[in-house]
DNA sequence: AATGAGCGCTGCAAATTAGGAAGCACAAAG
DNA sequence: CTTTGTGCTTCCTAATTTGCAGCGCTCATT
């Protein structure tokens, strides 16, 4: 789209933090380059870059213009897709920031339900802690969030919100795994496996151990809940996760056992957009079917 | 701003219904136009005009394209004025529509008291019926819209909204102008002048008549209040209007009755904006500055 | 039925604009 | 103190856009 074409290249220099860079990334040269943001700069008004000795940064104006540059260019997306929607085809992209527990198995079955119906649409997903996640909506990288705990529930419309219980997952043959119930006091007697701090569990482990006279004392502190779930197989150790990144009754090797409400708080699961974003089609009806899902997995009220 | 011409242009085409004309208006000639609108709607992917004979009129490709125009053009403008902001310039421009009963003295004070602290903000006022002020914000030709009764609250962000009576207003040696209390039947007695349908008391008063036995049956219909005041003072004719549009204590030549809740509905006064849509600073500080005295007018709780 | 006005569209040459190559001044890094 | 990398400028050429004139078409009017 050629009358974008201006704004991309700012897009451009402000990723590569220096003209010459982004000239080479542009397939353009320098000069080229360095008198389109001159002339932009001028009919704007201000000046969008400082100059550095080792390059160029955006003021605070540039800052401003570059919010406004890729909601624009992602609301022209938007009225391209509903366009080609309108003619009959069913097209499109979505871009999806999820946290891991959604990774093994519900996204995965959601999209390919999805895909059933349409074929034409492609996905991206990208894993992302509650604080990257809200970074890739603000930056419109991603379409949706879907995300335990996020930090900023007020800068971005909250499409849905469930909860979920933090579980402590376990091999079968763990001294614990015979139980009828567990309390979060029980699995830090053991070693136990968590997440790093960024990572909404690890939040929610924090906040129950902040009122208890036990701390958490972990064996082990991974960013792959994948990891985990290998490791506790090879140690007695005990992890955590949501019910919504296991596979409950389909896995006889693991023991898996929700921790109550009191003991450790559910954990929120939501699924974001940018606030005030009107979604192309397929984002749209994405969202659409996963809030649907998401209801299922509602707790049934106590 | 050089990479939104075409966009201009195709909004002037749009306007003009045909290339010819908006090439005139916009002083290139049509074959060059014509080839811009090619060459667009080429790289967009659709055509976004329907060739008629006698001229071109968006399709429904094209509608969707011009809604995204404005918005982008406004957040643009937003954007401008926020940095002339952040460099410590207060200027801008607020185009407001409102309806009649707003003009004689609320909004010109508003506008002098927000000009008296910010000189450098121009404004526009339109006087709109409440159909009218709603395609204004829709179109982005107005930034704020306060009007009386508006008919789809839920396409807009509403700011604040607030309650006034309908006041019967005629002359103070009007025969019922002695009275104490006064009811809506009692002015039906009389020869009464009333705007149109269009309009929103018109439209408090139908509802009040649909539930009574008498019937409106206007000697005059007339769209202009200014009209009704002076009328009044020549027939022992009986109007109305809301307490905002008039000058309650200022003037003796009128007598002003309220008339009750349960008899004529009261009106709510809306102040709108585009739903979603960050207004520039100005429109902004002005809405703001509106609400706060709209709030002051607030009827006491009864 | 004929006519003329108004429309969108197209070829071609002229005018305007944007692009590339090379080099300058400057500042930080080695 | 040299080297490297930066933004910016100048000159010239390439690419793009514009204006002019004209074609074919439809519709309202004569």
């Amino acid at each position: 789209m050629k009358h974008l074409q201006t704004l991309l290249l700012i897009e451009a220099v402000a990723k590569a933090g220096s003209i010459r860079k982004a000239a080479e990334d542009m397939n353009i040269t320098s000069s080229a380059l360095n008198r389109r943001i001159q002339g932009f700069e001028e009919e704007f008004g201000a000046p969008i870059f400082e100059r550095l000795p080792r390059g160029v940064r955006l003021n605070p104006a540039g800052e401003l213009l570059i919010q406004h540059i890729r909601s624009q260019m992602s609301d022209l997306e938007r009225v391209r897709a509903q366009v080609a929607d309108l003619s009959g085809v069913r097209r499109g992209h979505v871009s999806i920031a999820c946290s891991q527990a959604i990774q093994p198995y519900f996204m995965p079955r959601e999209i390919a339900e999805y895909r059933r119906e349409h074929s034409g649409v492609s996905f991206s997903v990208h894993v992302r802690d509650r604080d990257a996640a809200e970074e890739d909506l603000r930056s419109y990288q991603s379409d949706l969030a879907l995300v335990f705990e996020p930090r900023h529930h007020a800068e971005f419309d909250v499409i849905l919100s469930i909860e979920q219980p933090v579980c402590a997952v376990m091999s079968r043959d763990h001294p614990l795994a015979g139980r009828e119930k567990l309390r979060l006091r029980d699995c830090l007697a053991y070693p136990h496996v968590v997440p790093p701090p960024a990572i909404g569990i690890r939040y929610l482990l924090d906040l129950a151990v902040g009122r208890m006279s036990q701390k958490l004392a972990p064996s082990i502190e991974a960013d792959s809940f994948e990891f985990m779930r290998h490791y506790v197989l090879n140690d007695q150790a005990v992890g955590f996760q949501f019910p919504i990144g296991l596979n409950i009754d389909g896995d006889d090797r693991f023991a898996i056992f929700p921790l109550g409400e009191r003991d450790v708080p559910y954990g929120k699961l939501s699924l974001l957009q940018m606030k005030g974003r009107i979604l192309p089609v397929a984002p749209a009806r994405f969202a659409n079917q996963l809030a649907l899902s998401l209801v299922d997995l509602r707790l049934p009220a106590v």
